[in-house]
DNA sequence: CCAGAGTTCTTTTTT
DNA sequence: AGAACTCTGG
């Protein structure tokens, strides 16, 4: 433990350096271990942003290795722009020409170096999802699936988890094909990267892939790298997924100086191909390495710490660390029952208003959620009470439509051969450039080889189209040849302008009346303006592709509703954690998805948000909520089962008694969801005491008489054949002849 | 070619 | 309920 300490201390008087100051011993051990590779184990609240920030400090300022030397892998830019900021202000300067970044910007700019070597040009265009959506649709079409039966999601899911695992087409087939539906799919993947090859563009993942291809494909250039990179440090390693893996283990080669530091409980991304595995078998993938655990919170009270830990306790195949705490006040984590999720929201509300009555400032306090749709209730009720809240998440700026309809203006400018960019502006705003066009040109582009935009030069001087569909698309072509005309002089901030007014886009939006135009065409503005803070339109697209961020609100006190996942990394005075009920979190996708592995990863999702809080957490869940338009009963989630009773302390509402599987007037989610829909309190009187089941659902045969009209939640609704006991068969109108079991239809006049 | 009517599907999200 | 998608008729 002390061998590192004396490597790297080559100049006296650098273990007293001023940025050593208050560091614990393991933080201290973690900053020091600079020989050979290690993993930093770090909980959460224990300060493992402070100990990679001092770790790169101690190393630059050690003279260990010149910037450019210096390997710092973040996830997002966020991460990345925090850990820059925090590191000029460590050593009192900014840091230059070191490799700092995210995953993918580091990775990009490997392959604009080497783009040649895996056929692309250096200046390849990176696409977003949108365009990785519309090439594969294209595909399923040209290979004559049924869209429906292979949805582009999925396609393109199946697709990016092959690509989170580093495989290359090639791969795949030996690797998978044991799946039935897979040989399609990888049809589909090769037919994906044919197409992004031809268009001088990657997707995302491809920025891994192509960066692992040439490493393999030129070992000079690889060990180029090795070489340069004596220090590299990796965040949230417990997020990176297998590409990322190869990726940083070929960079390590050399001088194995690598330290990865992360939390196998906080490993909240596994859907997106992350691979807890990275960090459970780190010792193995890289033999000698040292593990360091910091285990000592500077966050949570002790309660919310013990809850956490008890919770998350109920995990296998972890690495095991016990966090504890030297503060020693607070109270239990509170649990708190509500009928439904308006009460749920009104108790909340309460609460926050009763916290700033003490004092708490709201940029304090956050809600976190696990889906999306329940940050609605909150914004209703906040705005009734004037509580100041912004909701954090969302699309990204760069990720909006208008956004990407902009962009796509000024790639075709900026790249003549884009046929994406083409594709998705030529008929917006509708200039008489139709499917039929469109697909005639991209027939002709396969035909000959050429890009959709050449074809479309060309074909305007022939008489390929109709004439309607020749003339707009002549206008259209020449006004693109125009302005990139007005490029050559011009500066690109005024050309986007120019280009978004002469082409009608603005027109558009200004015509359109629906709320959001005008937000669409504020954030239109916005991009002028953010145009004119680089040297060229080059290096924007870049930029926007890779690194923009959502614009940060203005800094007045608001409360935060987000996520779970996107409170990873934040920590606030106060969390409330909403919805902690079955058929809600644990989320049943992803128990459908991933059995055990998918409910453990959901614990994992519950400690992140515990431990988020630092002095209060509340968890709350409702009797009953409405989930896309239907009344659903739930009960509480398994996970509050889960946390020691020692640490918690039950708070429900005035006559609110937690109902408990089993239990007689609590119907396990009955089938076809009670169809309740009335107006005023339908939850209070429904949920708990009224046995959902008996009423609609008759015990005894002869309600179901045959000519019966029914709603069946599946087929919809239909017409009773025969009932024999509690067999039906019934003729839906849509379904056709189906037999069911009478419990899973109601009469067709208490449906919906 | 387009607009308006039907149809289906709703977890998490970064780059 | 609402969005996002596909189908259909002018």
């Amino acid at each position: 433990m002390t061998e590192s300490t004396e490597q790297t201390a080559p100049a006296a008087g650098q273990l007293d350096a001023p940025y050593l100051n208050g560091l614990n011993e393991r933080q201290r051990e973690a900053v020091l271990a600079l020989d050979g590779p290690v993993l930093v184990l770090a909980g959460a609240g224990t300060g493992k942003t402070r100990v990679l920030t001092t770790r790169l400090a101690h190393i630059l300022s050690s003279g260990l290795a010149w910037p450019s030397q210096i390997l710092a892998v973040t996830f997002t830019n966020k991460a990345a722009n925090e850990m820059r900021e925090r590191i000029a202000h460590l050593l009192g300067r900014p840091v230059e020409g070191w490799w700092l970044g995210t995953f993918h910007s580091l990775a990009a700019r490997i392959l604009r170096a080497q783009a040649e070597m895996v056929g692309l040009k250096p200046n390849f265009t990176i696409v977003g999802t949108d365009d990785q959506l519309r090439l594969i649709k294209q595909l399923i079409a040209a290979e004559g699936l049924d869209s429906q039966r292979w949805p582009s999601r999925v396609v393109l899911g199946i697709i990016e988890r092959w690509k989170d695992r580093g495989l290359t087409p090639d791969k795949v087939s030996r690797a998978e094909m044991a799946e039935v539906a897979s040989g399609r799919i990888l049809d589909l993947y090769h037919a994906y990267q044919q197409r992004l090859l031809t268009l001088n563009a990657c997707d995302f993942g491809d920025l891994l892939l192509h960066n692992l291809t040439l490493f393999a494909k030129a070992p000079d250039q690889l060990r180029r790298y090795q070489e340069q990179f004596r220090y590299i440090l990796v965040d949230e390693y417990q997020d990176t997924n297998v590409a990322q893996y190869l990726w940083l283990r070929a960079l390590a080669q050399t001088h194995r100086n690598i330290c990865c530091v992360g939390d196998d409980d906080q490993s909240v991304y596994g859907w997106r191909g992350a691979e807890v595995e990275n960090i459970l078998k780190f010792e193995q993938d890289f033999p000698g390495a040292r593990v360091i655990r910091l285990e000592q919170n500077y966050r949570s009270t002790p309660h919310i710490l013990a809850a956490a830990s008890g919770l998350i306790a109920h995990n296998e195949g972890r690495l095991g660390k016990t966090l504890w705490t030297e503060i020693n006040e607070g109270e239990k984590v509170r649990i708190l029952g509500a009928w439904d999720g308006a009460e749920e929201a009104r108790q909340i509300g309460d609460e926050v208003e009763s916290l700033q009555r003490r004092g708490t400032q709201l940029q304090d306090i956050a809600i976190l959620v696990r889906a999306g749709f329940q940050t609605r209730e909150f914004e209703e009720r906040f705005i009734t009470l004037g509580i100041p809240y912004r909701v954090i998440g969302g699309p990204r700026f760069y990720e909006r439509q208008e956004i990407r309809d902009a962009l796509a203006y000024l790639r075709l400018i900026h790249q003549p051969d884009d046929g994406l960019a083409f594709e998705r502006i030529v008929n917006l705003p509708r200039r008489g450039i139709g499917d039929t066009t469109l697909r005639q040109l991209n027939e002709l582009a396969r035909a000959q080889s050429l890009s959709l935009p050449e074809v479309a030069r060309q074909v305007v001087a022939t008489d390929e189209l109709k004439p309607a569909a020749r003339r707009a698309l002549g206008l259209f072509m020449n006004d693109i040849a125009r302005w990139r005309g007005l490029a050559q002089t011009m500066h690109h901030a005024e050309l986007a302008q120019i280009v978004l007014d002469e082409s009608g886009y603005t027109a558009m939006w200004r015509t359109d009346k629906s709320i959001e135009a005008p937000g669409r065409l504020e954030n239109l503005k916005e991009l002028v303006r953010a145009l004119e803070d680089f040297d060229s339109l080059e290096g924007f697209l870049d930029h926007v592709s890779l690194v923009m961020e959502n614009a940060e609100a203005g800094p007045r006190d608001q409360l935060s509703i987000m996520t779970l996942h996107g409170a990873k990394g934040l920590e606030f005075d106060v969390v409330f954690l909403p919805g902690w009920e079955e058929g809600l979190f644990p989320h049943p996708r992803a128990l459908d998805e991933n059995g055990i592995k998918g409910l453990e990863e959901e614990r994992r999702l519950a400690y992140v948000g515990l431990t988020r809080a630092r002095k209060v957490a509340v968890i709350c869940h409702a009797g009953s909520r409405r989930i896309h338009n239907q009344w659903q009963n739930a009960l509480p989630s398994r996970f509050l089962a889960e946390l020691p009773a020692a640490h918690i302390e039950r708070l429900d509402h005035q006559g609110f008694k937690p109902p408990q599987p089993g239990s007689v007037d609590w119907p396990v989610r009955s089938h076809g969801g009670g169809g309740y829909s009335g107006g005023g309190y339908p939850a209070r009187r429904v949920a708990p005491t009224i046995d959902v089941e008996a009423r609609i659902v008759p015990k005894s045969g002869g309600v179901y008489p045959s000519g019966k009209r029914v709603f069946h939640q599946k087929f919809g609704y239909g017409k009773v054949l025969t009932a024999e006991g509690d067999k039906l068969e019934i003729a839906f109108d849509k379904a056709g002849v189906k037999k069911v079991m009478a419990g899973f239809v109601v009469p067709a006049e208490q449906a919906g």
